[in-house]
RNA sequence: GCGGAUAUGGUGUAAUUGGUAGCCACGCCAGACUUAGGAUCUGGUCCCGUGAGGGGUGGGGGUUCGAGUCCCUUUAUCCGCACCA
């Protein structure tokens, strides 16, 4: 019988759902293990070979643990909130839920086809009420908290407002505020609360996007302009957590590049608040530094100009001027901003500070430059060691005064972090690295300022003017916000039948009559933004049918957090940082038991396309074949890689894949066309999309995935290319014709050293993703073993080899070994070292550091034992020429090392 | 500019973590068989050399008996952040 995938595959797929294979259950019987991807938005475009890359990694891990006896949670589901199918929608007129259904559906036939063990009975869609009920929760939880720095944790905003009743926060009589004070007072420390803010205002998508959702000045979905501008919106008090978001990274098994990104993101630095003087105003100007060993080469100060001081600091003859500067930075958008950077500009405020230090009188500027959203959007100017305020000091002719040794700073400042102090009175000498905690205890003795960690990472923005989202489940009474009810949710979004903002440019939300609470209070009108549905899913899935809580004690307590996350690089700075977020709030509300969600973490690479080219003559319209093109003038074209093999064009089918092609003419190669290729992104526009169906109905879901794991190290990007993934499916043929007659035969030492060695090599490398390698090293095995067809070599490997090809290795397990129970309730076989010990070793013995000859030698001798056996060899005497060696350097089972 | 990663045959890659560089595949070459295939099997395939031998892991230098692996330096490519004081 012929290997025949295509009449397996979709047999057992069917037969797995019957059964229930792959449901689990609570089972504390059993040690769990949690392995998650990162949920998809399914596209309109469907899946392309590349999307199933860390789905197959993630499906072979948890076939192994459970056949290694762990109860595996492997859950799936679709973050079905977003941009795209809203965009659709105004386009088409698609309700949004309506394109969501059809590609969930269309994503879940082509997933369905490869195999996964996924449990879809706890597949959660974040559009889906029931589940984004919790999601709105855990906004009303968030706006009826507060950061209590004491506690360093979350706490109700009742206990706030305690105190404040009780007149425990100083300066506060809260008493005497009106309900709109008393309210915005609470907006400063609620987790979720809604500002006037600068935000990223996108006006093509007719919304406010995140940091993490603006690249370059333009929005991350569709490359549109992103200006910023002044607005009310909600956010997410994320910074409150900066320093524990910092401080669990330490604790996680992620890679070392990923935390970086995710330190960068949070920015932590460590300097100076302090406090300058200023000459003309019984004002304070207050600056943030990390350089306070810098002061004596302070020789002006600048503000954004957007601080608040601007007006009041600047002289009457200086109005003019500063006014103007002020206006024209606010029409520049960010992008001309970014643009920019390289042109000094600035203008004068006419007034003075007075260097604590020196007693010296230096000018204030403002320049844009110096940003309003860091530190206090004040600096201090130390142009002599910061090259952007270098570049200002030059512009305007201001002094430039050196405070460290070196450099020269007539061409360029010298941005040193260590050196000699000069010209710095009391810190003359000392080295930088000295010289700064020296002046952080000078400041604070002085009375001048003290020590302040500033971060980066700034609140997330969290409504979106758009309908394709969760309602953010707020009300407002005389314009006071207050939140639902927790029994009123989940807040359903309504029906509207036209998805653009409304004329005024409010969300389309507006627009629906009715939007309002039963007592007739208007409802929020904007929604969540991405981010939000995916911030909490992993924990949904522990227990997604529950209508009482996010997810039970009971549920959390056994799958506690996800122990193994596959996903994307590209959600460092959103996603993981969010959800990282979300989770240590819930911990703080007592909701869950861990602190981080994903204790480890895989970035599986992408895969990239690989475009076929043909190449037309210009003068003669014919194709040259690409090892022939030199001697013509070509015009280069991508051709459909569906209609090339191992770079081969199938010209039949160019004739007829385009009308204009018909007549196509040939110059061949060796009777055959060859194409070129180069490595581009996979999309449509390159003719490079290979889609999984048809791989699928090529070679079969098994070659499929063991060929993805095959191509290289999952964590590397690389092109997909589809030449070569015959090798492994000759594999699983040779394999599957092993099993045509099994027999009770007892195998030989070679065939049990073979199968223990694979056993230890296949088991390592799984532990390690090492995909590629357990691929090739069950190929080495089958080279190895030849035509043995013995039960109790073919048993274990089927077992071995579940993970990677569960299709064909069930049906073996059924039709040829004759099991009833699935293959996946089977343990996975054990290495015994016992039968890989070798009774000698061939020592490699080189001379001077260079391999000469070889020696075999016993076993367990030891390093003067094999010493003197080498010496006595004859090839050793030719090596040596009667010599005697200086030095022997052996190394047991490894290697004889002589230096004459 | 700052931070991180990568660099090995024609191609994808491997290397017991400092110990015979190129495993396993693709491709290519030669052969066998044949129901002439997108089939199967066998052998060969880093470079120079008939050979003994020599050279070789982006470039240069170093440590070591011994370096793809460690250190310094340099180049190229990719990714992240970017006027963050």
């Amino acid at each position: 019988m012929d290997y025949n995938f295509r009449e397996i595959e979709p047999r057992w797929q069917a037969e797995w759902q019957k059964r229930g294979t792959y449901k689990v259950e609570v089972d504390p019987s059993k040690p769990k293990y949690y392995v998650l991807d990162m949920f998809p938005y399914p596209s309109g475009a469907g899946l392309h070979v590349g999307h199933p890359l860390g789905y197959i990694a993630s499906d072979i891990y948890t076939r192994y643990k459970r056949l290694s006896g762990f109860n595996v949670l492997h859950p799936m589901g679709f973050d079905a909130f977003g941009l795209p199918a809203e965009q659709y929608a105004i386009q088409t007129g698609r309700h949004p839920a309506k394109t969501t259904a059809d590609n969930i559906a269309r994503y879940r036939e082509q997933m369905d086809k490869l195999g996964f063990c996924y449990d879809w009975s706890r597949e959660v869609e974040t559009c889906d009420p029931s589940y984004y009920k919790w999601t709105q929760w855990a906004f009303v939880k968030m706006f009826e908290s507060w950061y209590d720095p004491e506690l360093d944790q979350a706490r109700p905003i009742s206990e706030l407002v305690a105190k404040l009743e009780r007149g425990e926060i100083p300066g506060i009589d809260w008493a005497a505020m009106n309900p709109w004070q008393q309210s915005d007072y609470l907006m400063q420390f609620r987790l979720a609360y809604r500002a006037d803010t600068m935000v990223n205002w996108c006006e093509a998508l007719g919304t406010v996007l995140a940091n993490d959702e603006v690249k370059d000045g333009l929005s991350e979905r569709g490359g549109h302009p992103v200006e910023q501008k002044r607005m009310k919106q909600w956010l997410l008090r994320v910074s409150a957590y900066a320093e524990r978001l910092l401080a669990g990274l330490d604790t996680l098994e992620w890679s070392e590049s990923l935390k970086e990104i995710q330190r960068n993101w949070i920015g932590k630095s460590t300097g100076a608040q302090m406090f300058f003087d200023v000459a003309e105003s019984n004002r304070k100007l207050e600056i943030f530094t990390t350089r306070p060993d810098t002061i004596y080469g302070v020789t002006f100060m600048v503000l954004a100009p957007e601080h608040e001081w601007v007006g009041e600091l600047t002289t009457p003859q200086n109005r003019k001027a500063v006014e103007d500067y002020v206006a024209a930075t606010k029409k520049r958008s960010e992008r001309e901003r970014i643009a920019e950077t390289k042109r000094v500009s600035g203008v004068a405020t006419g007034s003075h500070a007075i260097n604590p230090f020196t007693g010296q009188h230096i000018p204030i500027y403002i320049s844009d430059y110096v940003l309003s959203g860091y530190g206090t959007g004040a600096i201090m100017a130390v142009p002599a060691h910061d090259s952007r305020d270098w570049a200002f000091a030059r512009h305007f002719g201001l002094p430039v005064v050196p405070v460290v040794e070196g450099g020269n700073i007539d061409e360029a400042s010298y941005d040193a972090k260590a050196g000699r102090m000069i010209n710095s009175d009391i810190i003359n000498g000392l080295d930088v690295r000295e010289a700064i905690p020296r002046m952080f205890e000078e400041v604070e003795r002085r009375g001048l300022g003290k020590l302040k960690v500033n971060y980066r990472l700034r609140d997330a923005i969290f409504s979106r003017q758009r309908y394709w989202g969760e309602p953010i489940p707020i009300y407002y009474k005389d314009d006071i916000p207050f939140a639902l009810p927790l029994s009123e949710l989940p807040l359903r979004l309504p029906e509207v039948d036209d998805f653009s903002p409304t004329r005024t440019g409010e969300p389309p939300l507006a627009r629906v009559k009715g939007w309002e609470t039963k007592d007739g209070y208007p409802l929020e009108t904007s929604t969540m933004p991405g981010f939000a549905g995916s911030s909490a899913y992993y924990l949904r899935y522990m227990d997604p049918h529950n209508d009482s809580a996010l997810v039970s004690r009971q549920a959390d307590e056994y799958w506690r957090d996800v122990d193994l996350y596959i996903g994307g690089i590209e959600h460092a700075t959103g996603h993981l940082i969010y959800s990282r977020f979300w989770d240590k709030f819930l911990f703080d509300l007592g909701v869950v038991v861990d602190q981080e969600p994903f204790k480890k973490l895989v970035n599986q690479g992408m895969i990239q396309g690989r475009s076929n080219f043909v190449y037309r003559d210009k003068a003669s319209g014919r194709f040259i074949s690409h090892g022939l093109i030199d001697g013509y003038d070509t015009q280069q074209i991508h051709v459909d890689v569906n209609i090339v093999r191992n770079d081969i064009l199938d010209t039949e089918a160019f004739k007829q894949w385009r009308p204009e092609f018909a007549d196509a003419q040939f110059v061949l190669e060796d009777g055959r066309y060859v194409c070129g290729w180069a490595v581009e992104k996979m999309s449509k526009s390159m003719y490079n999309v290979v889609n999984p169906d048809r791989i699928v109905e090529d070679y079969g879901a098994d070659t499929l995935r063991m060929y993805e794991m095959f191509l290289g190290p999952l964590e590397q990007s690389k092109p997909w290319d589809t030449n070569g993934i015959d090798g492994v499916h000759k594999f699983l043929k040779r394999f599957w014709n092993l099993f045509a007659s099994v027999t009770d035969a007892a195998p030989t030492p070679a065939e049990l050293k073979t199968l223990h060695k694979t056993i230890k090599k296949v088991s390592e490398d799984i532990e390690h993703f090492s995909f590629n390698t357990s691929v090739a090293a069950f190929m080495i095995c089958l080279n190895e073993l030849g035509a043995c067809s013995k039960r109790a070599i073919l048993e274990p490997l089927t077992v071995l080899l579940a993970p990677f090809a569960p299709h064909i290795t069930e049906e073996l397990w059924h039709s040829a070994l004759g099991h009833t129970g699935t293959i996946f309730d089977a343990r996975m076989p054990t290495f015994d070292p016992a039968y890989l010990v070798e009774s000698s070793f061939e020592y490699p013995v080189s001379v001077n550091g260079k391999l000469r000859f070889k020696k075999s030698l016993p076993v367990g001798l030891s390093p003067t034992e094999i010493e003197a056996a080498v010496l006595q060899d004859e090839a050793a005497q030719k090596w040596l020429e009667g010599k005697t060696p200086k030095k022997m350097i052996v190394v047991p089972e490894k290697i004889v090392n002589i230096v004459i």
